[in-house]
Formats: structure tokens, C-alpha cells, sequence
DNA sequence: CAGCATGTGTACGGTGCCGTATAGAAGTGG
DNA sequence: CCACTTCTATACGGCACCGTACACATGCTG
């Protein structure tokens, strides 16, 4: 060993940053070189290219996002309701939500990512279906329950509207409120019109 | 006029598709030409630079998911249902959606575009809320409703979970179904953390 | 202290894209 | 049939990035 190497997970770190604030275009390694104040002479010496650097960056991003979340939320203790908040704060960490959007966008035309993230969001749901068992009247409910949740935490960020007076933090508290009451009797149906269409107004 | 000049109206056209296919990176000007079977060489006397392409494949995508939807929607006619179904068949089809995906993508890294989303969601939400209004017990239920039948409808192809047994559009419909339930009276509420937060476990 | 191993800086060729310049093809008017 | 206009193809310079090659600096080891 000669003089001291630039740790193998900085670049690993940097190419997350680059991947959630510009997506995986913006993985470039002269890029990083020059944000680790270096040069890519070392990076070949890690990475065979790349794309290995890129699979690494996803490897990564899977982990953290599920095996480590995990382990911390367990180790920290509570039950079911702060266990799952905790994870909700970590997977959507100031950190970590810009990469889940950017995984989500890349995996629209990478098959592989797509896999990725399959496997992540199932995990994620797993957790979440736990917590809201108890509320739902049935399996359908809280499959139906689990997919609000899951999508009005990942659309948060992409939806830009307005909502007049309220905050969309005012909105997002009622969604929750409506989320955990339990479950009435047979709910009216309106307008079912068989196709599993939503309406949404545009 | 000499030969016949490849139409303005296809350079942008071009444009949308390679923007719903890889984000704005992906619109190339070479490529674009390639794509139409021409050289570049007729593209800077119509547009004068590729951000110039950009703008106005964003003033496409604007009126095409707000006027050319309203006024085909009001042609059509019928109530109010019908008009909100329409209007988001229109928005979510095969060829808006990915387009409106990638420029929530891109929103996130460009305030300008972020402004032209907002845009186009605020007339989007004001649709919805004329379809919900009914059903909902009070302003904020109407909100709580909107965002979320906007979530689900944006989030529907980004999230990549498995649902059991069900299908994604089994689930969708059981949603639905909830949505248009009108509202009982005092929702029981639980575990109101006050801070806003979604449990969305992972 | 000499020589070696190791990791980095720098230079290079190749490629792909942007935007400009220019020449030529295809129609039009006299 | 000959200018002239209008549009396109092609070539070019510039730039940024990838991946490789090689020289050099640094610190260990005999």
C-alpha cells in the first residue's frame, strides 16, 4: 500500500447522490471523480466500469432501503404502529426518498431495475400490510388500503398541486386519519363501472 | 418553398415520444432526425437550439393534458361522471401517461418545469373535486379524497408491488369503490401522530 | 538507502452530441 | 431554359464522457 486509497463505498456514495439528483445519466465518473476532489484514475481499479459501478449503486440502494431499515426499526423495539412510522421515516428519509424516485423512473425502462424495485416494494408492503390488518374489514380492504398508503407516499413528491387554504401536510393528515378508521359494514358502492379505471380529473 | 419540409409539428412529436421513453436527456436532435428518417440539417430553421425544442414539446404536452382534454371532454357531453371518466382516459392513455411521468421526473430538478406541472395538476385537481364534492363529507374529506385518487392514479405504474392473489386492478377497483362511499359522520380517528406522516412500511 | 508495490494524475483515442457553415438538390417564376 | 428561392445533406469544430495506457509519487521492505 502505497499512498492512502479513496475508500472503494465513496464512490458507491457519490454515485447514490448523483443517481437521486439527476438520475442514472447523471452517474458519470468523471463526475464523482471530481466530486471526491480526485481524478478516475483509481475508479477503474474498483469497478471493472460503469455499469458495474451503477449495479453496485442499486445494490446498495436495496439494501438500505430494506435489510437495513429492518434491522434498525427491530433493534429500536416498539409495537406495530411506531415500528412501521420508524421505517416510514427512514425509507423516506431526506436520503433516501430522492433515490427511490429516481430508481422508480429508471426502472420504467430498465427491466432489471424494474426487478429491483419489485422485490424492494414487495418487502416494504409486507410491512405495511402488519400494520393495517387490524383496521380493515377484509383482505380486499386492506390490499386496497395498503395501495393509498404506498401511493400517496410516493406521489407526495411528484404531485404539484395546490389544495386552496390547506397545506398539503393538512391533506396528508386527513388521508390518515381516513386510512386507520376501521372499517364500516357493507360500504355503498357508486358508479362501479367494472374496469378498474380511476377517476381523475384532467 | 422547394422540397417538401419536414412539418414542424413532427419534430415535436418526435420530441414527446423521446421524452416518454427516456426523460428529456433522451431528446437528441440527431436522434429525433434519425428517428424521422431525415438529417438534422432542416432542424435549426424551426427551432434554435434543442432547449427551444424542449419549450415547445412542454407547450404540446401542456395543452394537450389540459385544453385538448377539456374541450374533447365538453364536446362529448354527458354528466359529470361520465365527463371525469373520459377526461381521465384521456390523461392516463397510453401515449400522455408516460409523457406525464417523465415530466414529474423532471419537475423534480427543474423549477421551471415544475411550474408547468403545477399548472396542469391544479386544473387537473379542480376537475376532481367537482366529481368528489358529492360524496364528501366536508372540504377536507374532499381533499383528503383528491389527493388521493390522484396518487393512486399517478403511483399506479410506478409502484411494483404484488398484491397476493389479486390483481393491480382488483385493488384499484376495491379503491375506487371506497372513494366514491359517501362520507359516515365522525370518522373514529387513530394513532393521529399530528405530524402528518404516512405509515407506508419498508 | 535502494528497490518495489500500489494507487493516482494525466494524456490519449474513440464516440456521440450540439450548433454552424456550406454546398447541392428540388421546385418556381420569368 | 435559366436564374432564384428554399430546404436538406454533409462536413466541421467544439465539447464531454468512457475506458486504457503509462508515468509518477508515496510509503513499505530488505
Amino acid at each position: 500500500m502505497a499512498v492512502a486509497r479513496t475508500a472503494r463505498h465513496r464512490w458507491i456514495d457519490e454515485g447514490l447522490q448523483a443517481l437521486a439528483a439527476g438520475g442514472p445519466d447523471a452517474v458519470q465518473i468523471e463526475s464523482l471523480a471530481r466530486a471526491l476532489g480526485v481524478s478516475k484514475g483509481g475508479f477503474y481499479g474498483y469497478f471493472a466500469d460503469r455499469r458495474a459501478l451503477l449495479d453496485e449503486v442499486l445494490d446498495t440502494w436495496e439494501s438500505r432501503s430494506t435489510e437495513r431499515v429492518i434491522e434498525q426499526v427491530e433493534h429500536e423495539g416498539g409495537d406495530a404502529m411506531d415500528r412501521a412510522r420508524r421505517a416510514a421515516e427512514l425509507t423516506f428519509s431526506v436520503e433516501l426518498r430522492p433515490i427511490d424516485l429516481a430508481v422508480r423512473d429508471w426502472a420504467r425502462r430498465d427491466t432489471a431495475v424494474a426487478e429491483r424495485l419489485r422485490r424492494v416494494d414487495n418487502v416494504r408492503i409486507a410491512y405495511l400490510r402488519t400494520l393495517l390488518g387490524p383496521v380493515c374489514a377484509d383482505d380486499e380492504d386492506l390490499e386496497a388500503r395498503c395501495l393509498v398508503a404506498f401511493s400517496v407516499a410516493i406521489a407526495d413528491r411528484l404531485i404539484a398541486a395546490d389544495h386552496g387554504t390547506r397545506t398539503r401536510s393538512d391533506v396528508r393528515k386527513a388521508v390518515r386519519r381516513q386510512l386507520f378508521t376501521p372499517a364500516q359494514e357493507a360500504p355503498v358502492v357508486l358508479a362501479d363501472r367494472g374496469d378498474g379505471s380511476l377517476p381523475s380529473g384532467g
